[in-house]
DNA sequence: AAAATACGTCAGTCTTGTTGACATTCCAAG
DNA sequence: CTTGGAATGTCAACAAGACTGACGTATTTT
């Protein structure tokens, strides 16, 4: 039933004349949904193959992914960023340290605060982990080309609550 | 280290002679890679949202949605798209099915099938979480406009394995 | 001195995924 | 007709990863 325009939304406020905002119906916007539910397990495919076996996960995998790109970073920070309770953080990071691959280092201004890095071990997992899903990141990038691309950033920036976009967009001025 | 080109990638085969592919820099698909980890949050926010309190789930919510899409699909055919355990799904769906939310039907030709559709009730639900889902996309896309859609569309698919691909369109040939 | 912050930890629960084993029902081939 | 295999359902056990709540400790701020 109402399969066509439910639309809810107002009118093309703009010069859209013709045949108008073909992109916004429900029928493609379940499209999108779909292409992210199917995306995401591709996407997460690589490493977790990788992570199968040793005695970690997912949860690993992001706490190492930003270690890596933002060393030194607080562990209150990086829960703000990974969106999870200290004490989920908290069960990863103690194997990730027992198992040597992250330091804990206490602040030199705050001492309450704890720094974190990568051990040469953990730059190694941290490596391997990224490679794989840089590699299917590259394929797609490449077989999709450079304005694809452009939009896709485009329109997962704009998927992003905020307080999510303000942590990406802050990630990449740090760098 | 090293964070300049390590690319490990032929020359561009064509004629990309100037400026020569920059979105496949490592910094351009760590920034790839980030946005669709922040991006997902988003994508499921809403209906995490709605469905917290009830006792139920994304898992409920992923059946929901695909039986909509598909109505009388058989349970195996629904164990390949959503890709897990016969057992994980089962027990979603008898909890779906216990609660009127789902029907199960016996297939006419094979009677080993089952094939399921929504109730009333589920389509409610479903039409609730799906409007919530839509209207973040909506927004994203509005805000993003169509080529930026189309990008986006492009890299997904290229990102997905091959069978999650053939599903994906599969499921848009059949509407 | 008191309050707030940053961190860690213990204990318990929930969802969602996994294996393995087993029963049932049914189709189809021998 | 019998039997093998496919499709389904179910029981049990388990693990990862999230959650809440409570408590403790060190440190900083007020």
């Amino acid at each position: 039933m109402g399969r066509k325009k439910t639309m809810a939304e107002g009118h093309p406020p703009s010069a859209a004349s013709g045949q108008a905002l073909l992109y916004l119906t429900d029928e493609q916007l379940r499209q999108g949904i779909e292409a992210m539910f199917f995306a995401y397990r591709g996407f997460t495919a690589d490493p977790d193959r990788i992570l199968e076996g040793m005695s970690y996960g997912r949860a690993h995998h992001r706490a190492l992914h930003f270690i890596h790109c933002a060393p030194m970073t607080t562990v209150n920070n990086l829960l703000a960023i990974l969106g999870v309770t200290k004490q989920s953080l908290n069960r990863v990071l103690r194997t990730l340290i027992e198992d040597g691959l992250v330091e804990s280092h206490v602040g030199r201004s705050d001492k309450r605060e704890r720094h974190l890095t990568l051990t040469e071990a953990g730059q190694a997992l941290e490596r391997q982990l990224s490679d794989a899903q840089r590699a299917r990141m590259r394929d797609a990038f490449r077989k999709a080309g450079p304005e694809a691309v452009a939009g896709f950033k485009t329109v997962l920036e704009a998927m992003m609550d905020d307080d999510m976009r303000r942590a990406y967009l802050a990630l990449r001025e740090g760098r």
